[in-house]
DNA sequence: CACGCTACTGAACACATGTTTAGTATCCCG
DNA sequence: CGGGATACTAAACATGTGTTCAGTAGCGTG
């Protein structure tokens, strides 16, 4: 029924994959129920028709393009360097360009199971490390690894959904590199050194749960 | 032209606050470009018509859930207190019920003009009690306080896009109220303690920064 | 009561939507 | 050279879309 020659992410130039980055492009920019199968023809040089013809229907479009820009996020598997050590394709991601950095974020919001699958992933992937660094010493303790490998991971994503406004606060452009790394440094900063000087706001929150629990012993 | 006799968030019951909120409601779960008017009025128990007669047309009725959505979140004015120094706005917001929260999350990623002035307006605010902390001395010094401040709002605000995908990876129910506290229990404890233990990944950045000023002098 | 004004509806409208159908060009394999 | 896939299009189609129109019910004011 489906047969699909080839899906590699190098051999563009064929209609298909004209209409998919098409498809990501509008999408991403717009949001999927805001753009028409004729605009994203129009944009790829085809007729409408053959989008169908290669995707079978507007989901199916949307789910090719879930699928493909979840793949670049993943990127090449394994590898881990230094400045990044997250999977090159999803550093590349968060510099990138803004279409799939917005269709990503998108995704993510609309519930897509293959976006799910990767945030999974990358929560796997994050908890792992983490642990290796505890091992090593060169990551605190945690109570409960996992979830704070997870809040990591949606503070790494911020960007995908944020990032605009943070450079337009910031008065810089996304796509600019430079901004990129002195954004990072904040980051890396508050996450080696923390925000807070003393623990006042652990005390806060220590007071909160106790005063929770006092009250609602459950 | 316009005459808006109250639109204060109490006086719900009559039939444009209900229109209102169950746009808030099926926009937030799906989008605007996937909701119809027709669902909506079906929803609200009206007929279409109504809802153009009150917001003159789908994007009126788009502008008007910003508004009230952003105003909601910026809750009673003011007003700061220990467990979330916040606008207790965005605090129920940050907690409560899906709905809202997604669609904040949608109006921030299509560049709603009234969703950024609040982006820009919880960074204002932050940068100033940042401020104030770093006085106080229960805050670390900044380089660039206003942009640690806006990686700090967009960290806040990341439960807002990427809340549902925590809370499964986490096994827990969002709308819980000890899920949300564990969940700010790791997010307080890295700002505190930090995450790392060490300094070696500022020293990656460090060393990232000099290879591309070496590379690029620009 | 009469008047205007607002809330509200049912039906119709013009149009854009996703999809189908029938057909043509092109290429590959025997 | 056939012949059967595959890539692709133009036109038509059914339906869903946002919006308009004409009109009714109700309510407060002069």
């Amino acid at each position: 029924m489906f047969s699909i020659p080839n899906m590699s992410s190098t051999d563009d130039l064929t209609a298909k994959a004209r209409i998919r980055d098409a498809a990501l492009r509008l999408f991403g920019s717009a949001g999927v129920g805001r753009v028409s199968m004729q605009a994203i023809a129009a944009q790829a040089g085809v007729s409408p028709a053959l989008i169908v013809h290669h995707f079978g229907s507007k989901d199916g479009l949307r789910r090719a393009c879930d699928e493909h820009v979840v793949s670049m996020a993943r990127g090449a598997p394994g590898r881990a360097d230094a400045a990044s050590r997250d999977a090159p394709g999803l550093a590349a991601m968060l510099e990138g360009a803004g279409a799939e950095r917005t269709y990503l974020a998108r995704a993510l919001l609309d519930g897509s199971p293959a976006a799910a699958d990767l945030f999974d992933e990358i929560v796997d992937t994050t908890t792992a490390w983490l642990a290796a660094g505890e091992q090593e010493g060169w990551v605190h303790p945690s109570e409960d690894p996992r979830a704070r490998a997870a809040i990591y991971v949606s503070w790494l994503l911020a960007p995908l959904a944020f990032g605009a406004h943070v450079s337009r606060v910031l008065d810089d452009d996304i796509t600019d590199f430079d901004a990129i790394l002195r954004y990072s440094r904040h980051s890396v900063e508050m996450l080696t050194h923390g925000l807070f000087a003393d623990e006042r706001w652990l005390d806060a929150w220590d007071a909160v749960r106790d005063h929770r629990k006092r009250q609602a012993p459950r």
